[in-house]
DNA sequence: CTAATATGCAACCTGGAGGTTGCTTAAGAT
DNA sequence: ATCTTAAGCAACCTCCAGGTTGCATATTAG
């Protein structure tokens, strides 16, 4: 528990930026993309694109494959059940503090 | 939905950080604690753990109410709910994509 | 073969995150 | 009245995230 909770932080920390955010919206779509595809309709250019992928890549949210002269970008869904493990556990617990407190208020 | 987007990423990068994680996990138990009973326990100075509440009240996981001389912080769980939306939303779109891949392959 | 496209690599810059120390002030405790 | 504990404020430091530019390399198109 202790040891899955050191491995949370970083797929939070992945999501805490609009643009990768925007990223994994547009990758859990379904479809592969190339770097240059996804730097398209951005702003940024495409190294800045490339770092987020790469930390994208990092907290596992993302994975990619060499596919000719492109890299193709891939949704992994997994971390992502991971954290919402997380906001479950955090929400029981807190449901379970107002029971506590509405049984003491009863008495 | 674009506004919307634009304020989970704070949300998520407030979590995005064990020592935060953490608090989260001590105030979700549903007792507010002060700033020094926060500190008690973590390695870090009560500055740090201070600068790490603002963190996770500037995101709305946390708010503080001042009790005499010392500021109790308690938990807050709407914008927890609100990643979780974000998270529902991506989990449901990936899994479409893997029905229509599915339902592709099946022809 | 040559041009164009997709990516990788590295250097560099700037700002802010995360942390510390030192000092001040407010509020309980004795 | 005094001591102690809780917290706020500010300056300071270091390091890395996020972004850019420039150049090199691989692959596909013509």
């Amino acid at each position: 528990m202790a040891a899955k909770r050191q491995t949370r932080a970083p797929v939070f920390a992945a999501l805490g930026d609009e643009t990768r955010l925007a990223l994994v919206a547009k990758l859990c779509g379904g479809r592969p993309c190339s770097i240059s595809q996804l730097t398209r309709g951005s702003k940024l250019t495409r190294q800045a694109i490339t770092k987020h992928l790469r930390v994208l890549e990092s907290a596992g949210v993302v994975h990619s494959i060499r596919m000719g002269r492109e890299s193709r970008f891939e949704f992994d869904p997994q971390p992502l059940e991971g954290i919402r493990k997380y906001l479950d556990f955090v929400s029981e617990q807190w449901d379970q503090a107002l029971s506590r407190l509405t049984s003491f208020v009863e008495d």
